[in-house]
DNA sequence: AATTTGACAATGT
DNA sequence: GACATTGCCAAAT
């Protein structure tokens, strides 16, 4: 039900390998998820223990808000951006 | 009950 | 590359 889909969700973050990305559209298509922004209401609500810097825009670039403190834990974690965006092309993640 | 808002995306101009 | 439009869905006001 709903909440499957929420755990889902989680469980596609989770799933993300470090030194690897996912955007929105990705977790949502892998989830199974209607809309990229149920992945974001998912993580702004409950993603204070999932992999949340690891998942990025369509375009590669991070939300906006976050997007300082996302690109220094994804520098810690080896995905090397390239000012405000991410190589997508070399770091996302793909099942 | 209706509108707005929000960690978005795809397409067209 | 910037800007506008459309589709999307749940929660907050």
């Amino acid at each position: 039900m709903d909440e499957e889909l929420h755990e889902r969700i989680r469980e596609v973050i989770a799933g993300v390998p470090v030194g690897k990305v996912a955007t929105y559209g990705d977790i949502a298509s892998i989830a199974g998820a209607p809309s990229p922004r149920m992945v974001g209401r998912v993580l702004s609500e409950d993603g204070h223990d999932l992999p949340w810097q690891r998942i990025l825009r369509a375009n590669g670039t991070p939300a906006p808000h976050l997007a300082h403190r996302q690109l220094e834990l994804l520098r810690a974690e080896g995905v090397l951006a390239d000012g405000q965006r991410v190589n997508l092309r070399t770091y996302r993640w793909r099942p």
